[in-house]
Formats: C-alpha cells, sequence, structure tokens
RNA sequence: GCGGAUAUGGCGUAAUUGGUAGCCGCGCUAGACUUAGGAUCUAGUGGCGAAAGCCGUAACGGUUCGAGUCCGUUUAUCCGCACCA
C-alpha cells in the first residue's frame, strides 16, 4: 500500500483532539520542562512558512522531552492587539475585533494542519478581557511601587510615604511632606512610581498619530508602516525602565542565550562608567547677564547661577578642554547668553528644534552650533572656557551638558577645527614624542596611551588617570563617580484604540489607578476609530463603558462614585504591554482570581527553551524580562529570569521567479538561458505557485492572469526555464509561500521535516522547495521499510544501524542540529533498505525516533504495531554502547608528516603492536626502506605517524 | 565609525570538535523497468588528468606530525547600534 499522507494526517490529528492527548496538567510526579514560542501577532495575510520554522523546532524538542518522560508546557496564543487591525478599522470601519477574530480562526486551522502538539486548553489572546485584566493589574502595581536602589528592588510606594511622613528633611521641592497639598504629594511620587506620567520627549507620528517607543522607531520611521516620526514633547505614561538597568545587565549572564543576542541586549542597554563633574559659570565674565552678579562680585552674596553638571568617561582627559556645549534644549541657555549673542542663539535654537529627527539624524556629519557669550571655569584648572550650543549634544543622555575635549573626542574634534577653537593634548601614546595638534587629522580616541600636560597626573596611564581624577574630583567636593546608561524608560501610552485601556481616572487633574476589584476595565465600543474632533485618542468618542459592578459604573468617559464624575485615561497600553508577561498567563490561564497561582509558577519556574526571531531583541525580550524581574520583585514570579535557554530562528527570506517577456513583442516570453535574453527581455515577477524548480509550468502561466492567455514562448529542451532573486517574502513579489500548499501536496510531516532539513534553525535563509521531492521521498522510504518488515528478531547489522540512529537522533536533538537529523533518518532507513529485511522491533523503536519529527507517519506506524496508546506515551529509547562499539579502526599512517596510506587495526592496541603493524605492512616496508624510525608518534584510534 | 557573526562543490548543507574534506538531499549524467513519467530502482557526480597522481574549505601568513576547525592580517557578505560624551 502506498503512503497516503492525507488519510494518516486527518486521522490521527482527530484523535489527538479527541483523546486531549497534548493537555498538560499542573500536577505531575515527572520533572517539569516549559518550551514555548513567540506568539503571533494574527495577521491578515496568514501565516507564511517562516512562521512554522520556529514552532516546528520547538514542537521537535516538546515532543522529545516528553518521550524522555517530562510533563511539558507547550502551549500557543495570539499578540492580539496591534495597529494593522485598527488601520484596517479606520479605512474600512471593520471593528478590529472581528478581523482580528477572523484571522486567529485562519491561523488556527493553519497551525492545526501542520500537526503541533500544542496545549490548546491554555491558549491565551491579549484582547481578551479575561487576560489583559492581569495587564491592567501590573500596571496598577507598577504605578504603586517604587524602585529601592538601596534594597534594590522594587518596594510599595507605601513604604516610601512611610519615609516621607517620618523625614524631617524637606524634599527636592523644598518642601516638608506634611506641608504638602494632595496634589503636590501626587507630583512629588510621579517621580518614583515605576509606572509613571510626565512630559517628555516623545517619538510622535503624525501618521498613525500616537507616540511610539524607541524600539520601534528606525531610522526615525515608524517600523509599521515606514511613516516620518518627530520629536515632541508630551504627557505620557512611561514604565522606569531604567531603575532595572543594571539588573538587566548583570541577568543576562545566568541565561543561555547565543552571545550576539547578549551583546545586542548589552548595548542597546548601554551601560558608560565615567564621573559627573560640574563646572561652574564664570559669574565675572557673565556679570551682564546673570541676575545678582553684580551683587555678587561686589558684596560677596551667594553666586546666583552656580553650574552646569557634565558627564564624561573620560575623566582623565579634563586638563584638555577647551569648551563646553550644552544641547539646544538645555534649560539654563536663555539665563546665560549674553545680550550680544541673545539673536544669533535664539535662531540656533529654534533652528534645531524644528529639525526631523530624519533631518538631524541624516545630517549627522554636518557641524552646526553656536557660541553664548558665557563662561564656565575648568574647576580643576581654574582656567575660563567659552559655552556653546550645538545639537550633537543630545538632551535625553547624560546631562545634555558635555566638556569638550578636541584632542581626544572625534566629535569635539570636528567642532572645534569648525569655529576654530583651540586644541590641546593631554593624552599622548609616546610622551617623549608630541606633535602640535593643529596639525592632526583626526583625534586620539584611544585609551592605550599616556597622560601629558595634565599637573597631577601627567605619566599616568589613561587607566590610572581616570582613577586618580575621579579620586580627586570627589575629594574636592566638584563631581563623583557614576554610571550613564542609554536605555531609556519605556513610553507607555498610545493613543489609539486597540489595545488595554488603563485602569486609571484623574481627580484634580492627577491620576489615580481604579481598585483591583474592578477590573478588568473593558474596552469600551467607540464610532470612530480616528482621533476625535478636540484631538483626544479615539477613546474620546466612547459614550459608555461596559462596566457596573459593585454599584460603580461609567459612562461618557469618566467614573461615577454617586458623588463625583471623574474622567478616564483616553489612551491604550502598547503593544509590548500584553507580551510581556504571558507566559506566566499560560501556567494558570483559567485562573480568574490571580495572574497565576503560586502553585503554577512554583511547579513551572520560568521558560526553559524560548524560541523566537532575533528582531524582539531590544524590544519585546528586554520588557518581558523587566516585566519578570517586577513581579520576582513584588513575589509573584520566582525567576529573576523569565527565558532560560533562547534561541533565534533564522528569518526566511521569499525567493522570487521571473519570466522575461521580449521588449518588441508583449506576448513573447524568453526562456531563462536563450542568447541574447538579458538585453532584449524586461524580467515579470511571476507567481511562485506555478513554478516547481524553475521550470514554468505554461498552461497555468496562461490562465493565471488574462493578459498571458495568448503568451508564446521561446524554451530551452522543451522547457521555460525561470530566473530567480533572493528578496523579502511580500505579497507584491509573488513570492509567499503558505504552508497550506505544501501540506496539501506532500502532508505535514514532509513540510516539517523540510523546514528543518533546509539548514540550522538559527541561520537565516531563503526559502525554496527544490529539495522538498527527497524528504517526501523519505518518508515513502520509510513507509515501504515498514511495510517490508518480519517478525524475526533483529540480527546484528540492524541493531547497529538502529543504535547509531538512536546515539545521532538524540545528540541532534539535544544540540538542536535537526537538520542533521533528517540526513541521520535518510541514512538509516536507506542502509535498512539496502539490507533487504527489517525486524518490526527496528520499525517499532524507529517509529518513536521519528514521532518528534514526522508524528503523524510515526503515530500510524506505531499503532499498526499493535500499540494501543499515543506514540507521544512511549518511551525515548536508550542506545547500547555495546551495539556499537568497532571492532577495528582505521590508522591514518603518516611519514614525516606526510599521509600515505590507512591500516586497519583491532581496537586498543599498544604502540609496539601498531609500529609492528606498519612494519609488516608492504606499503609500510616501502616507506621505512629498511630504517629504523627516528620517532614515532602514536595517538589510540587517532593516527601513527613515522618520523623517518 | 563601534559591536557581533558568517565565508566549504552547480545549490542547501555535513564533518565524531585538531585526524582520509564534501555525509545527506537537490540538481545533473548514464542505465534498468515502463504505453507514459512530475513513479520506482541502479551507477556516477569538487577541479585538472588517459592514468598514476596533483590541487582544493574567501585571500595571505603562522602554530602542529597533521588545520575547514586554533592564532594573526586582509577581503567580502549579513545583523545590531550609531553625534550616547
Amino acid at each position: 500500500m502506498d503512503y497516503y499522507f492525507n488519510e494518516i494526517e486527518s486521522k490521527w490529528q482527530e484523535y489527538w483532539r479527541e483523546n486531549h492527548t497534548y493537555r498538560c496538567l499542573n500536577q505531575s510526579d515527572k520533572p517539569h520542562y516549559y518550551v514555548l514560542d513567540m506568539f503571533p501577532y494574527p495577521s491578515g495575510a496568514g501565516l507564511h512558512v517562516g512562521h512554522p520554522l520556529g514552532y516546528i523546532a520547538s514542537d521537535i524538542f516538546a515532543r522529545y522531552k516528553r518521550l524522555r518522560g517530562f510533563n511539558v508546557l507547550h502551549p500557543m496564543g495570539y499578540d492580539a492587539y496591534g495597529l494593522p487591525a485598527e488601520q484596517y478599522a479606520i479605512q474600512t470601519g471593520q471593528h478590529p475585533a472581528i478581523t482580528t477574530e477572523q484571522n486567529i480562526q485562519r491561523y488556527r486551522e493553519q497551525l492545526d494542519k501542520i500537526g503541533f502538539s500544542f496545549d490548546w486548553e491554555r491558549e491565551v489572546r491579549t484582547c481578551d478581557p479575561k487576560y489583559y485584566k492581569w495587564t491592567q493589574w501590573t500596571f496598577i502595581q507598577l504605578f504603586n511601587h517604587y524602585y529601592d536602589k538601596e534594597l534594590d528592588k522594587a518596594c510599595p510606594i507605601s513604604q516610601l510615604v512611610k519615609k516621607l511622613e517620618q523625614s524631617t528633611e524637606p524634599t527636592e521641592s523644598g518642601k516638608l511632606w506634611s506641608e504638602m497639598t494632595e496634589g503636590e504629594r501626587e507630583d512629588y511620587l510621579m517621580n518614583f512610581r515605576l509606572a509613571y506620567l510626565a512630559d517628555i520627549p516623545v517619538n510622535w507620528c503624525p501618521d498613525l498619530g500616537t507616540v511610539l517607543a524607541n524600539d520601534e522607531v528606525v531610522n526615525g520611521l515608524s517600523v509599521r508602516g515606514g511613516y516620518p516620526v518627530e520629536r515632541k514633547l508630551m504627557r505620557q505614561w512611561s514604565l522606569r525602565i531604567t531603575a532595572y538597568a543594571q539588573r538587566l545587565i548583570d541577568g543576562l549572564e545566568d541565561v543561555e542565550w547565543t552571545d550576539s543576542l547578549k551583546e545586542i541586549q548589552r548595548n542597546w542597554i548601554g551601560r558608560s562608567e565615567g564621573a559627573a563633574v560640574w563646572f561652574p559659570l564664570d559669574v565675572k565674565a557673565n556679570a551682564d547677564v546673570l541676575p545678582g552678579a553684580q551683587a555678587y562680585i561686589n558684596q560677596g552674596v551667594p553666586q546666583p547661577v552656580d553650574s552646569f553638571e557634565i558627564f564624561t568617561t573620560r575623566p582623565d582627559t579634563i586638563f584638555g578642554v577647551t569648551f563646553m556645549v550644552l544641547c539646544p534644549e538645555h534649560e539654563m541657555i536663555d539665563q546665560i547668553t549674553t545680550p550680544a549673542q541673545r539673536e544669533e542663539v535664539q535662531a540656533y535654537v529654534n533652528w534645531a528644534k524644528n529639525r526631523s529627527e530624519r533631518e538631524r539624524q541624516a545630517e549627522v556629519k554636518k557641524v552646526s552650533g553656536v557660541f553664548t557669550g558665557a563662561f564656565a571655569v575648568n574647576p580643576l584648572t581654574q582656567e575660563r572656557i567659552p559655552i556653546w550650543v550645538s545639537d550633537y549634544v543630545l538632551a535625553g543622555y547624560g546631562t545634555g551638558a558635555i566638556m569638550a575635549v578636541p584632542a581626544h573626542d572625534s566629535r569635539d574634534f570636528a567642532f572645534a577645527r569648525h569655529f576654530n577653537l583651540p586644541i590641546r593634548q593631554v593624552v599622548a601614546l609616546d610622551p617623549n614624542n608630541l606633535t602640535d595638534p593643529d596639525t592632526w587629522e583626526e583625534s586620539l580616541d584611544s585609551k592605550t596611551g599616556y597622560s601629558v600636560n595634565s599637573g597631577f597626573i601627567s605619566g599616568m596611564t589613561v587607566k590610572d588617570a581616570m582613577k586618580a581624577v575621579i579620586d580627586k574630583i570627589e575629594e574636592m567636593g566638584i563631581g563623583y563617580r557614576t554610571i550613564n546608561y542609554r536605555l531609556r524608560d519605556a513610553i507607555f501610552s498610545r493613543q489609539r484604540y486597540w489595545g488595554e485601556p488603563f485602569p486609571v481616572y484623574y481627580k484634580d487633574n492627577h491620576p489615580y489607578t481604579l481598585p483591583e476589584e474592578c477590573l478588568p476595565l473593558c474596552l469600551p465600543e467607540v464610532k470612530d476609530f480616528k482621533p476625535t474632533a478636540t484631538g483626544e485618542p479615539p477613546l474620546g468618542h466612547a459614550t459608555r463603558w461596559a462596566w457596573d459592578e459593585k454599584n460603580r459604573c461609567v459612562v461618557d468617559n469618566s467614573l461615577i462614585d454617586n458623588v463625583n464624575v471623574f474622567p478616564l485615561e483616553l489612551s491604550t497600553m502598547p503593544g509590548f504591554a500584553g507580551s510581556s508577561g504571558y507566559y506566566l498567563r499560560y501556567m494558570d490561564p483559567w485562573n480568574d482570581n490571580a495572574y497565576f497561582s503560586h502553585e503554577a509558577v512554583n511547579y513551572w519556574q520560568n521558560v526553559d527553551l524560548y524560541i523566537g526571531g532575533a528582531e524582539h531583541g531590544t524590544g519585546h525580550l528586554i520588557y518581558a524580562r523587566f516585566w519578570n524581574k517586577f513581579l520576582y520583585d513584588i513575589g509573584l514570579s520566582v525567576k529573576q529570569e523569565p527565558f532560560q535557554k533562547l534561541i533565534n530562528q533564522g528569518m526566511i527570506q521569499g525567493r522570487s521567479n521571473f519570466v522575461y517577456r521580449s521588449k518588441e513583442d508583449n506576448n513573447l516570453f524568453l526562456s531563462k538561458n536563450i542568447p541574447g535574453r538579458e538585453e532584449t527581455t524586461v524580467p515579470i515577477h511571476v507567481d511562485i505557485n506555478i513554478v516547481n524548480n524553475d521550470i514554468l509550468d505554461i498552461e497555468k502561466f496562461k490562465a493565471w492572469r488574462p493578459e498571458f492567455a495568448d503568451a508564446r514562448f521561446e524554451l530551452e529542451d522543451g522547457k521555460y526555464v525561470c530566473g530567480w532573486e533572493i528578496e523579502k517574502m511580500s505579497k507584491s513579489m509573488y513570492n509567499v509561500q503558505n504552508p497550506d500548499d505544501l501540506v496539501a501536496r506532500y502532508g505535514a510531516d514532509t513540510l516539517r521535516l523540510y523546514e528543518m532539513f533546509l539548514g540550522p534553525v538559527e541561520q537565516a535563509k531563503p526559502w525554496d522547495t527544490n529539495g522538498i521531492e527527497g524528504v517526501f521521498r523519505f518518508l515513502k522510504k520509510f513507509w515501504k521499510l515498514f511495510e517490508s518488515r518480519t517478525d524475526a528478531e533483529p540480527d546484528k547489522a540492524e541493531q547497529k544501524i538502529l543504535h547509531q540512529t538512536i546515539k545521532k537522533i538524540t545528540d541532534d536533538i539535544e544540540r538542536f542540529s535537526f537538520n542533521t537529523s533528517v540526513s541521520t533518518f535518510m541514512i538509516c532507513v536507506n542502509d535498512l533498505l539496502a539490507k533487504g529485511t527489517v525486524s518490526s522491533q527496528v520499525v517499532d523503536c524507529l517509529s518513536i525516533l521519528l514521532a518528534p519529527f514526522a508524528p503523524h507517519i510515526a503515530e500510524e506506524v506505531y499503532h499498526q504495531l499493535g500499540h494501543d496508546t499515543s506514540v507521544c506515551q512511549a518511551s525515548w529509547p536508550e542506545y547500547d554502547e555495546k551495539m556499537l562499539v568497532e571492532d577495528s579502526f582505521t590508522y591514518p599512517v603518516s611519514f614525516n608528516g606526510k599521509m600515505r596510506f590507512t591500516l586497519d587495526l583491532p581496537m586498543g592496541i599498544s604502540q609496539q603492536e601498531a609500529i609492528a603493524a606498519v612494519k609488516a605492512d608492504g606499503r609500510g616496508q616501502k616507506w621505512l626502506d629498511g630504517k629504523e624510525p627516528k620517532r614515532i608518534v602514536f595517538v589510540p584510534n587517532k593516527i601513527i605517524n613515522i618520523v623517518v
């Protein structure tokens, strides 16, 4: 009987569904293992062949772990909130919930056909109120916690309040806590809450009508849609992820991720060690602008404006400072600019402010700036230095003010050259051989030299000088050792509809969170998905928020407590809100009373294996780690790191096919290798589904589009050969391969094996189906092998093949080398077929080995061999070392390092025996030529080398 | 510019981790069985050479009896960050 994959696959998929074969319980005597895929955003385009790549890999591992006796949690769900559904809603009026539901249905159908072993009873959707209740709940916890720097963890804000109540010191605002009004207290606490509201410069995308997080903007364009993004000051919710910067770096030590991904995260967090130094204003030099300066000079009253704080990673170069630079946004520019410079400075600041983010980034090399007329004092040398303004100093990093050392910083160097400012060398690779900096072509940024012209640090290495300078400034009280991070707080508001509503209302303009028992605060219906006429987010259209428990209800965007009416927050949460903790919810998705129970999290701990794309390296994977660490601090999650081992599946690119249309004759198409084709034709994308192995199906091509119905062809060898190119997988290039077609044609098992066979999971690769036949052929051969089995006991040769296969497959799975596993299976089946007979015992064992990879055929074979349970309840076979032992080893024999021949010798022989065997061999006699060897290198089971 | 990675036949890849480079698959060539082949099977397939043999893992150099693998320099490609002081 032939291998009818259709029958087999639908039969077992139904069996698994009916028997809840992959249901996973939270109680078990077995050890636990959690295998997770990054859950997909259900886009309208459906699943393409790139999605299942990671899912197949994780499914193989999950199935393998089950066979190894683990209780495996392997869930799936949907990251269902997102911009595309909402953009579609704006265009068509179709409610995003409906589109999303349809897309989810389609995804589910597609996934089911591939035969995954997900426990669908644990499915989560981020847009489900039962789920986002806990997203909102976590937000409330973030709001109600602050980061205690001494304990180095999040603590309840009530503890901070208690400290403030007991404190006799005034706060930074200058007032005692007890003297503050409620509003002042709320404002003050806002500086500490882990979820806080603040006026911050944000990435505003006018076309999307929302703000975006840093990782959602690339080169000044939005990741979604590619619209321009501008900087804008807005009142927004943010998460104080920067409080966790150090722990996010440290935690990378404890996880098994690739070095490159860890490095991406380290770079994104961007830790820099250095010093903050106060550069006082030179009051005398600025007397004409500084209020109170004359009084200070004449009568010695306190200094009116004290100083600028700068951050530097090169405190050792402080003797080389020749000017200071402020960012255009710096708040003190107005106070220090001299009347003579005022007009010019204001013009520059305005110009800088109105430049788009993209312009600024595109013109990085262009130097611009303006002198304020003011001067500061180098606190170490008492030297007077001019203060400039330039947009190469960024407002968001450090303090927005720098000390410029043009000799040793390339940007300062370019600035100094452009404005003709002095350059002073204070570091040299060779202190005895200094050259005039004015003749330099570039600055000396290296940290390997020695300090020169630098007072007490002259002669020290840069490293020592750094330490000495920091010690000195701390001693003098003019600065301190500090660390800066590039990481910014995560902007958490989106002016969009399709997201989690904030559980927040406003009283006297101050935000308060809803009581927990009021959650979830459901997303209301709106009649329009666009912003309101007054510029409010879409939720401003809502007239009734569906919520009326506990005698409270929300009407007209307002919370009514029967006495007062409070407006609600109208923005929604960003995409990463729902995806930051979903892996924890899978542990206990039915729980209505908690995010997840202590029992569940104590059992599962964290994700053992996480598979997904590296493109989430600076987004989801940072946010989720932050989210988890916060939940850890408040006693919910039990591990500091959410994802123990992480594998990044490589991106699958599209492989486009082309036909070549003659320039003269629109109906004539030339095959790729026709001479002169390149000059006389235009390549046209052709649907890859009507091309097989680069050979065009001419009839299907004619039927594809009316314009090609009368097409004529110039063929080669009777075939039309198409051209091809690797491009992004996209509808417009007709190169999207969806898995359904392949499943229909070859079956799910072939698709699964083929996706693995394509190459290492981690590697990016173009999709092509050129090799899929070979994998299909293998399954047919395996089926043939199964049908030709005998009831005899397996003989020695079979056992050797089998045990080699067990060993190889086991090793391959353990190191995620699934492409070599497929090869191993092929070799095994070829060997057994070549041998002629195979014992059903061997086939039985092979069905278990194959079950993770090709579960349907394995299940069918396993049952036909007389088992009445699912193959996934079998146990993984152990190989027997004895079956693998070779009785001889083939030694390469070399003379004077040159390999001359090989010699089969028994295992475990001694050097004497080996050399005797070489001497006995005719080839050995020839090379020794009667001489005694000078030296013998003998490595058992490796090599025999003879020096003559 | 900084950081990370990769480089092997016509193609995807493999190499017991320093030990006969090219397993497995695709493609290709020849053959068998066939009314037929988008089925199946057999043999061959890195290059040069009639053969013996020589050459060959991006390039050059080094360590080693022995290097695809380790070290150094260079080149190319991919990815991440990018005026982060």
